[in-house]
DNA sequence: GGCAGGTACAAAACCGGTTTATCAAATCGG
DNA sequence: CCGATTTGATAAACCGGTTTTGTACCTGCC
């Protein structure tokens, strides 16, 4: 099958490209009878833009890039990677933007994809996931010049614009919700301390329970399942084991369920589990987990708005998305006494 | 930041466009000398080419589409789909091509998404993952003239190439190893009936417990860990329970597991669950899930390669891929007496 | 010495759009 | 009724590459 290009149309037409240029894009200098008769063959004809074709005349390719950059072997289960895309596809869908997606298993590879990109003009703009500490590709963004925006924030963004959820306050109602239930010692198996959120996050929680006076342990991971139950045991094995776990991620959380119950350990009898980011996989399983979430679909929409602005030009600010909820399931109970 | 392009090497070499170009693409024509120099400038300028002006040049976009088509709450937790996808990253990262990823809700976006990307010669091949009962995508990629695969198969192909798994012989590993734990009743909790794959292991695993004279049960859900849920409660609730469900895919299997705990149910003691779609998950839990896998990555990797020798122009024709594997862990055990 | 053939590069067309400059005809103001 | 402006279209340049064609110059051979 072929595809028609304006020059078609054109000869069609008995008029010039720049005509039916003109009158495909709305612009004035083509008379009503011409531009009708011109959309007229158009459609007819089943015309449609080359991308490829605008792309190289007016700069704009059309496309956002995003680079994933966590373990495959997480992120095939964590939902929160599909769920973002999910939510920033759908908005890029509507404006007929596309999405170029790639995975990168270090920093370097990342950083290259981004500068790769740029330099090939295959993307308008990007997305920043999973913000570092001194993370390198916040200082290339900003010389390349390439419209970016951040998932995350309010620090570290060096002058990107960001999108983030403020946590503070829903790792206070946690620890608060936990200190009611006469939980004393609580453990944190987090997220890699390289991450911003991971840090963020951490501070709010110790925070939170030394105001309350709880006693806390907190353990670094991947983010993997694997890490998450190795995590776990090596808690539940301590001689003072908490009576809490809150873990960074939904899988994690899920893992810790697991080797509860490989050590007999009952929850929430003698062990409360709370998951940040809730998902379906919290309600899954028995008891169902006890989750912080928030929409991640809809800060991915929102996220994908705030880009697709930057790159028409629009100044954009950056700002808070929602605050993540609190989800009490059967995984929380009072403290064994 | 601003890009150098050919023209500006030209300038610096004092030679023209054409030149540069032979020299940068290896071509015969150009002198030794004029050749090094070009390539010594360029790569001081920190040349790369526009992928947009070489898509228009040389109609070659060096993008591949993928069009994902189920809801996005399951999306989120199955694994499939990322694996598959990391799969196919590694193998295009490797070749300098991108992927594009589209998520659809239903068949008809998912047919305007392959027909745009089609006309605005956004891709030069597309994925085709998901094969339908009379899928209406094969016909219209065939009518296009766009180079596609089908993840799946060997049925409906209706002249594309595919790559599939030859499941039957796994169905019938798992059918037999039920039967020789003295499981006489089993059940399958299966995908939509629409999905081609669906269809086709239902066959097998009807053919097989019939073999063997056991007595099955099969409930169709749309793959969500909910219908998973209640399909699990509905077969436990009935008066001759079976004693082993097969899972159609991971998510739905931990369900399975989950409403077991609920409902008091010991597993494998009183209930064995076998999952299809081996992923984290299934080791995350207590116990841990028997399974039938295939390595996802390798799969969607082995994909990805032919699609690229297909956009190339060298022929492809279907095969098989790795046939999935049975690794028993502990969620199955001999049959209640 | 003249001609065929090859080499090394220049010039120009092309891909499919957008955009600017140009220009003739129609319309307007005084 | 004539110069000035507006209208509606054309011609051509441009985006950044690739590819085809053209053209000097050099070499080899009879």
């Amino acid at each position: 099958m072929k595809r028609p290009t304006i020059a078609d149309i054109a000869r069609r037409a008995g008029v010039t490209k720049s005509t039916v240029s003109f009158a495909l894009n709305d612009r004035p200098g083509v008379s009503a009878a011409t531009r009708d008769r011109i959309l007229d063959i158009a459609r007819e004809m089943g015309w449609q833009p080359s991308r490829v074709a605008r792309a190289l005349s007016g700069g704009r390719a059309g496309v956002l890039g995003l680079v994933v950059d966590r373990p495959a072997r997480t992120l095939g289960i964590e939902p929160f990677f599909m769920q973002l895309i999910s939510g920033i596809e759908g908005e890029l869908a509507a404006r007929d933007v596309a999405l170029l997606l790639q995975m990168a298993e270090d920093g370097q590879t990342q950083v290259a994809a981004y500068r790769r990109w740029w330099a090939e003009r295959r993307v308008d703009g990007v997305f920043l996931v999973d913000l570092r500490v001194d993370d390198e590709r916040v200082a290339l963004l900003a010389e390349l010049g390439l419209p970016a925006i951040v998932i995350g924030g309010p620090d570290g963004l060096g002058g990107l614009p960001g999108v983030w959820n403020d946590e503070a306050e829903a790792v206070r109602s946690v620890v608060e919700y936990l200190a009611a239930l006469g939980h004393r010692r609580i453990a944190r198996v987090a997220g890699p301390p390289e991450l911003r959120h991971t840090t963020a996050r951490g501070a709010a929680f110790e925070a939170a329970a030394g105001a309350l006076g709880l006693t806390t342990t907190s353990v670094s991971t991947d983010y993997t399942g694997e890490e998450g139950a190795r995590a776990t045991r090596r808690l539940l094995a301590a001689p003072e084991p908490p009576t809490a776990v809150v873990y960074d991620n939904d899988v994690m959380a899920l893992a810790g369920l697991g080797v509860a119950g490989e050590m007999g350990v009952p929850v929430p009898g003698r062990l409360s589990i709370v998951a940040w980011d809730d998902s379906v996989l919290c309600r899954l399983v028995h008891p169902p987990l006890t989750a912080v979430g928030v929409d991640i679909a809809s800060y991915g929409a929102e996220v994908a708005r705030r880009l697709l602005d930057l790159v028409a030009g629009d100044p954009v600010e950056s700002g808070r998305h929602a605050a993540p909820v609190l989800t009490p399931r059967g995984s929380t109970g009072p403290a064994p006494s």
